[in-house]
DNA sequence: CTGTCAATAAATATCGATATTTTTCATTGA
DNA sequence: TCAATGAAAAATATCGATATTTATTGACAG
């Protein structure tokens, strides 16, 4: 006897829970890049064991999130310059790649979503939920590409773009640039099933971030590159 | 009061020997793919607690060898013909993207590592660490790009392609092409620093092992893609 | 027969308590 | 003064014991 008195939802286990408000907490820079992450610190701010917490920090692993130290325990995944850069090519070839086959293999269902997905986005312009949005938009125009792991690669370096946005919001300026005539574009010429003009729309969209980015960081980070991020524990 | 009376080695955390194990007994089809990963029995397998085997399969989650279904435990990955394909098909865009990265930044140190790994992978041949040695040459070969995530990849697929052999040796017949002929193209060409001709070569042979593994698994995998099989083995 | 439901069995998830490292930091001897 | 050293403190890693959840089975009603 006793039992769901939390109010209405459950349902998670745990381990879910934390992963989830970890993996929040370091996009968001709540739990700032390279910082040292101690087991005992994230079980009570977390309020569960300590093996859920290290469950957690193991699986944010696979996003490249959080770097595991064997037996000197866990760090949120550093960040620089150059890590950012090569995030950026990454997701230029391997979007590229994927908006091609999703385009290709088109359904009137897929541009259903896609249509959907575009507006919720416009709508949500401002409002807390936009980033959410924004990542479906993009993760739907690539949807109809039959590759899970090339898509999930895709998700992985949004997600991992996503610390670099928060970073540079902390900079300088704010950025001023019209990205919803450029969302529009590539929208445009998806559902037209141009497949060129689409691409070469989404590059240029990321390259144009990625160049406001870059300056914003650019003076948060000196030019210090040091160890950047060895990924694979071995 | 205790200690180390196991024989003088010793050195890692039961973690990581529990995740490389699992790790080599996954490739090597030991643990075959979909199938049902019990704590339990790992536990008495391995010879060491709950925690460091449910550490050891959330790591591997990171490379895609294991899949975590939350509250009901953890599996073997399913394997396919359609995922293998898609195997063949990222490793072939990543690899060339960074082949070319490395040959463009190649230094002395480069070339003498790789004359180095070539040679030694000839002379494992037939061996029980040729295996190894075929990785080395492999990765060696695009060390010199500089771009850690992508050598992440690309190491990744390299392994999640080893079970795949690993399962069409089990199939009719075994390979009979100049597998050795092939590796001295890409050498010679990546050490001539001819961009060109060591790209085609290494696609060149992955292309002509692909073709030649799915046939193998197209007679273990008549058509039906996946949804894995919940069996038990003992 | 056949599908539903409750009781039981099995397995997963989580906790709390140690054992083992790593880190820190003051001390000592050149 | 400064490096080497070695406890003490802090943190990680691991175990063993439960609580929870999912899977199984068999009885019973339709």
């Amino acid at each position: 006897m006793n039992m769901m008195d939390d109010t209405g939802s459950r349902e998670t286990s745990a381990t879910r829970a934390a992963y989830l408000s970890l993996r929040q907490m370091i996009l968001e820079g709540k739990l700032p890049a390279g910082q040292k992450l101690k087991i005992e610190q994230l079980r009570t701010l977390l309020d569960v064991g300590a093996s859920p917490v290290r469950e957690a920090l193991s699986l944010l692993t696979s996003d490249m999130l959080v770097e595991r130290i064997d037996q000197r325990g866990f760090r949120a995944a550093p960040a620089s310059l150059a890590n950012f850069e090569e995030i950026l090519t990454l997701r230029c070839t391997l979007e590229d790649m994927a908006l091609r086959q999703s385009i290709a293999r088109s359904t009137s269902a897929w541009e259903e979503n896609l249509v959907l997905a575009h507006h919720r986005m416009k709508r949500m312009a401002g409002t807390e939920t936009f980033e959410e949005a924004h990542k479906s938009f993009h993760m739907t125009l690539l949807s109809a590409a039959d590759s899970p792991m090339l898509l999930g690669y895709c998700s992985q370096l949004y997600d991992l773009n996503i610390r670099y946005r928060y970073l540079a919001a902390r900079g300088p300026s704010y950025q001023t640039r019209d990205v919803v005539a450029e969302h529009e574009d590539i929208f445009e010429a998806a559902v037209r099933g141009d497949a060129e003009a689409a691409s070469a729309a989404l590059l240029s969209h990321y390259r144009l971030t990625g160049a406001y980015l870059s300056t914003q960081l650019g003076s948060l980070y000196p030019q210090h590159d040091q160890s950047a991020a060895p990924q694979n524990v071995e």
